[in-house]
DNA sequence: AATTGGCACTCAAACACAGCGAGTGCCAAA
DNA sequence: TTTGGCACTCGCTGTGTTTGAGTGCCAATT
């Protein structure tokens, strides 16, 4: 086994920058040509020997230029690639689009859009986590005579509506009875702890009430065990399109798991970023999630209340590394200032 | 101008019905073979002759079968089309999925879901309009001591949040005095009028507090003033790959037209529902929202305090209009019936 | 007037085949 | 270790050729 030199790599580099910007197999030949290395042609090509020996780069077909390896991209990723800064257009696109401060519904949504800008990939925006969250306030609001909203707020700033049908007509002094108690209960406390204390409270109310009580505590108690964090935010799917030819086979798998969410969201727990505080999964290392075709780059951000989620794109193996990391780590710290509370 | 016969519209029918089925252009010959007519092919090619004369349908080449023009499907739809009733697995999903309450959100998510999967199209939900609501409470807590949420509740059992930054510490009395003067003024009323009354409840609170409370009533008016109804809900966006071929460019500018959202709320805002109850815009009638090979179908349904909004598909032309005309009926009227006040 | 069998004609799709050229692998020389 | 040279490979492209489903038209039939 041959140890890969440091020229190697420099081509390796080349090859996978070549490739991403041109999706045609590049040549020892253009190499020569478009970068200038000082040796000829058949030199590369031994370093090209060397880097397919290590499964770095491949041969679509016998005689023709040759496109990285998943391994490849990895080891471009690990060690070759520095994250290319943002350009001013980009850093103003970013404050412009974060900048007025909105609810959080509304913050998300601007940032996956604008994430999936920045990158040209489909992007996710993962709300924040509610596991560590507490609770902030409690409403309970009439309907109609035997319908009922009620509101959580916790101090993550979620809110979590659900509407409740009651079997007998509540009037205004009960209910405001109903949420002096349950506030005076539970504000302060955290979501899991509160979920379990919900259905003990029942007890404070008078006989004859229990029954209406007890099912507008269930329905409460499912909803602050109700777990936000499960749930994604995406924009950018017309991106996955217009990168058909990067799909071996059809987009159509794909979209169905960017649709589907579950995927993403584990992917999303099982990544780990690396020093740089973006994280990559490449290719094949997606194959148990069936995306054995495309990358995942992600990152974590801080929400209020120290929770903490993800966000990231997806896009095909043959995508720009160096770009996309860089913006996925702007944006991500960039929505950390604007919800954090530090 | 001769007259379309009986019996050549017949023949429209079943060449809608097999090219929606089997994508190929219907000719003479498998017509008689498919259908039993009781005339030869020959019979047939003259009643086509008269359909493509009235421009209801179209030879792809010279020499090839017939497929439907946009004139055509219009005509299918509008009086030879029945709707299919759905089967009964079908009615059973409907049943399920939309069984157990839950919140708006979460009821409308599901709604999309199922359409799309009835339909195998790109299933969309509008919001209930806001612009006929009215304000049911107002909350404002305390997130930090400069931050605010502050949460708006109508009657249609909308909840509209935002984060409010202030430049002044405030302190629990004043909160509570704020929540009350608002509620006051403001609960019951209708919400474009509230949003222009806000403002002037700054009034009502001692000089010191002004530019605090103007802070608040500014976000406040913007929260009350934005009209949820211009959001959709979106499913199936996969179906889209799935019926590519049927889109003689791409499916980019559709894909792109359904993240965009904007071109799609138009266009329900001016669709006319039928006497069954769906309205239908088909192919090049589109054209003028960029969607001229796509086509809609939509309905409308109400939901709390009256207010009305749509909902419906869209796929290629080439769609089964019966059936999925008759589920976008029935998707309608579930949904009507377990979110109205009826 | 409507229907029918017959027949020549059309044209897209499928197939076969040849030539081109970018790119490789290998080797002997520097 | 690098380099120029050279034979070789193979996907791509362009060019006929063939095939067959389907039409349009017409004269004969009901």
């Amino acid at each position: 086994m041959t140890m890969v030199s440091d020229r190697s790599l420099e081509v390796l580099r080349v090859i996978v920058q070549d490739y991403v910007a041109s999706r045609e197999p590049v040549g020892s030949k253009s190499i020569v040509d478009r970068h200038s290395f000082g040796v000829s042609a058949a030199t590369i090509r031994n370093d090209m020997a060397l880097l397919e020996e290590e499964d770095l780069i491949t041969a679509p077909h016998t005689s023709s230029g040759r496109i990285p390896t998943d391994k490849g991209y990895r080891m471009f990723v690990d060690h070759l690639a520095d994250l290319k800064p943002l350009t001013v257009a980009q850093r103003q696109a970013i404050e412009t689009f974060l900048g007025e401060s909105a609810d959080l519904d509304d913050v998300l949504s601007r940032t996956v859009r604008l994430l999936s800008q920045l990158t040209h990939q489909v992007a996710m925006v993962q709300y924040p986590s509610l596991s560590q969250a507490r609770l902030r306030h409690i409403e309970v609001v009439s309907l109609s005579p035997t319908k009922l909203l009620s509101v959580v707020i916790t101090d993550t700033g979620h809110v979590d509506q659900r509407v409740v049908d009651v079997p007998e007509i509540i009037d205004v002094d009960f209910l405001g009875e109903l949420r002096a108690k349950f506030n005076t209960a539970l504000v302060g406390v955290g979501v899991l702890e509160a979920a379990g204390r919900v259905k003990g409270l029942v007890g404070l109310f008078p006989e004859g009430r229990r029954g209406v009580v007890n099912t507008i505590a269930l329905a409460l108690a499912e909803q602050v065990a109700a777990n936000r964090q499960d749930r994604l935010v995406i924009a950018g799917a017309s991106n996955l399109v217009r990168t058909e030819e990067d799909f071996h086979g059809s987009i159509l798998p794909v979209l169905e798991a960017v649709e589907e969410q579950v995927v993403l969201l584990r992917l999303f727990s099982e990544l780990e970023a690396d020093q740089r505080g973006v994280s990559a999964s490449i290719g094949r290392e997606n194959a148990p999630f069936g995306l054995a075709e495309t990358s995942i780059l992600a990152s974590g951000y801080l929400a209020q209340g120290g929770a903490v989620a993800h966000l990231g794109v997806l896009g095909p193996t043959r995508m720009d590394y160096s770009s996309n990391m860089a913006a996925v780590r702007a944006v991500a710290r960039y929505l950390s200032r604007s919800l954090g509370d530090g």
